[in-house]
DNA sequence: GCTTGAGGCTATCGAGATTAGCCAATCCGC
DNA sequence: GCGGATTGGCTAATCTCGATAGCCTCAAGC
């Protein structure tokens, strides 16, 4: 039987896939091992288990995730660095929504957990689409909640099919980004 | 072996109760028949399924939030409601995050599932937080969306733990909130 | 008190995660 | 190249949990 050279690297990407594929509920080990064509126990010595499948899954959802923000915001400030931020951030979980159900699924076990490095960097830049609009210090963080929360609560709704009307969604984000944009630039006095 | 005296709503309400207890991803079968003081089989003369039984946590969910936003509402306008339809479903949603969840997992199967109307009157009262603001009918949609989208994305990072960050959660959604309403006040014209 | 159906139980199945233990393939120093 | 050590596959088996089958009793109505 010839080996089929896997590392844990190897098994995330194709848990990654999969999971975009046929939804992160429905990812098992099972699947992955298929489709890496391998039998299931042979994931075990790659990766100790399923939650650390997840757990690697999420570390490149986020890394690729602060890339698509940083990749966007690039050269831009103040409304255009934040709506480009804004619409990279929902293409993303558009395009991969499985990784960002992973991402969601797992939590940092500490301050070396690469977790914990990725997650930040998406937080940073979140924080970078808001440079722009100098905010008073004591409200930043009330601001950062707030964007993270709507762009993380449109990206579940959407990926989870909560939007029922049909109305179009794409109208409906542009237009809450651009009612927060005006928001924050009033903010200032 | 004397019986239980179990119905499909007694079955739902320990389910309920113990999804907020315990976790939704925590639920099971077994633990529900455990808390019922009856073996798992004896569950499924009750409930079709695992899927059933969340779904009828789901309705519950959903017309307590809905009676919740409603009675916070009761008697006020504007600003007023508006403030206090949201605070009301942070509670709620804190409160009861085992059913909450349950609410986000399933989905109405057609317009006789009783879950259809369950979300229709939360969607009305959100509707009714709204009424307020004199808000142009093209864009009510997008608000009605904007404002679900906030509720639901600082509920569930609440309840997942997804503010790290030590500054008072309170607070921010406080913030949130004003800077809401202010954006909604000076959307008329 | 008899019948009958609902509601509980035990036994069992099947899926899916995980572990144990075997054995071949590769790698490394010679 | 050669031989051992290690790595990475495999089969077999365990465990948990949802779900089904089929039995058997409780209790309501006659």
């Amino acid at each position: 039987m010839p080996r089929a050279g896997l590392t844990p690297a190897i098994v995330a990407d194709a848990g990654a896939a999969l999971a975009d594929e046929v939804g992160f509920a429905q990812l098992s080990m099972g699947l992955v091992a298929e489709r890496l064509g391998v039998k299931t126990p042979s994931l075990y010595k790659h990766v100790t288990s399923q939650a650390d499948l997840v757990h690697r899954i999420a570390v490149q959802a986020a890394n690729e995730l602060a890339d698509s923000i940083r990749d966007a915001t690039q050269g831009r400030a103040g409304s255009e660095a934040f709506t480009a931020g804004a619409q990279a951030m929902r293409r993303y979980v558009k395009d991969h929504p499985g990784r960002y159900a992973a991402g969601n699924a797992a939590s940092p076990a500490g301050p070396d957990d690469p977790l914990t490095a990725a997650l930040g960097r998406v937080l940073a830049s979140w924080a970078a689409m808001l440079h722009g609009y100098q905010i008073d210090p004591g409200q930043e963080i009330h601001a950062l909640r707030m964007l993270r929360t709507m762009l993380h609560g449109f990206a579940t709704l959407e990926v989870d099919n909560g939007f029922r009307i049909d109305a179009d969604v794409e109208d409906s984000f542009t237009w809450m980004i651009d009612f927060v944009d005006r928001g924050l630039r009033s903010l200032d006095r």
